[in-house]
DNA sequence: TGCTATTAGTGTACTAATAACACTAGATAT
DNA sequence: ATATCTAGTGTTATTAGTACACTAATAGCA
């Protein structure tokens, strides 16, 4: 009991959800939790802030300690703090979203969680604390905000096919997209160029491969 | 010194960034603090939440201990918790935000703080802890996300003037609007009605007063 | 009383964005 | 050769947005 204040103090932590996009379907990093509370369901990876340390600099860390990822452009979902969300004692955890392409994701699990691995958005487990509230809002925060060339800057391979393309839009925002109207749209954003490549997987005409064209006003998140 | 924990804890304040508009302008209330750190300067109202209290409840309770408001619809900008940005300790703050008329806005200095009072948000005096940048973010939000819906619902007395409606939109979003095409939006919007009356406010042509058609799939925030 | 100053109030034409919609092309497997 | 499967491509109609200028009604004043 080495740290005494004259009131009660909550605990804070961070936890980042960390989306791709795998076989057109929207994904989230999840860990196994091994200790109480809550052993045995799968959570989003987060823990304690230390007490000098930024939020966003503690959610990288606790990241990288838990699964391995080395995420850049964390985004602030927000605070969760209903008194009532953890029994050990009052935590308030400050919520991050991370975007990652699939061929980046190569999960490690840490030394808190015993296994850390991919949940498609859309068939979850069951979720330790409040953390399926949580997702919810952040998958919300996704169909507000991520647009084609978010997804298409963050969500997608070095390179791509523009179906892929579409499929991924079409798990984000969880929307069928018009083929024809998809690829004019593309065409006036001017994000995306030919490799020169082709993808052959089957029984049909080949694809195109794609990249996002490389822009210098790039990432560097806000707050 | 009652209050003891294994490893230390940050403390967690929340603070409610309240927005007007007067006088066509966007204005914000203020606090003046009368204690250390910072005293002297101005700053948003907040303070430390109960041990067990929602966030949402704390900022609630705080705004209106020192500023007599009592604010519905507090909605979260996020966290913020540099490690440097309180001397005393660490303190990491949720913000809320918060749009009120300026007829319902009649505020009373509470014990923490000398004085309370509006200003321009295009005129802000210095102000206490990063309460400066807060403040950008939170104005940034409103100008990303409140509509002339929004103006009209959230920041319009019970009568008001086209012309006024259409002054807040400005004073929100910084831009001139056309006036033709404001007023063929909201006739689309079907948001405002006629009340009848008439303001007459100098030698020139009198102005219909308006009012916010009723809608009961109106309020309740979501987090 | 009529002139002036001031704000209220109104419509149209052009442009851009969005949505709906169906066929041909090129590969593999049989 | 043929069947099957995905890739790839334009046009038209609708809707939303933007630019733009004059008349109406009042109060103050000469």
């Amino acid at each position: 009991m080495a740290y005494a204040y004259d009131y009660p103090h909550p605990a804070v932590t961070v936890d980042v959800a960390v989306f791709t996009v795998s076989g057109g379907r929207l994904a989230v990093v999840l860990i196994r939790r091994n200790e109480w509370p809550h052993a045995g369901k799968w959570a989003i990876p987060g823990g304690f802030v230390g007490i000098d340390e930024s939020l966003k600099r503690a959610a990288w860390r606790e990241l990288r300690e838990e699964t391995g990822l080395k995420a850049g452009n964390l985004e602030q979902l927000g605070a969760f703090g209903r008194p009532d969300r953890d029994p050990r004692e009052r935590v308030i955890t400050v919520v991050y979203i991370s975007l990652v392409t699939f061929d980046r994701l190569h999960l490690e699990a840490g030394s808190d969680a015993s296994d850390a691995r991919l949940f498609f958005v859309d068939d979850l487990p069951e979720l330790a604390f409040d953390h399926s509230r949580i997702l919810g809002h952040a998958v919300e925060r996704l169909q507000e905000r991520l647009d084609t060339e978010g997804v298409a800057r963050r969500l997608m391979p070095a390179s791509f096919t523009l179906t892929d393309l579409q499929q991924a839009c079409e798990a984000v925002s969880g929307a069928a997209i018009d083929k024809r109207n998809f690829r004019k749209k593309l065409k006036a954003l001017d994000v995306v160029e030919r490799t020169g490549e082709v993808k052959r997987d089957g029984p049909h005409r080949p694809a195109q491969l794609y990249r996002v064209k490389t822009n210098w006003n790039d990432g560097r998140a806000r707050r």
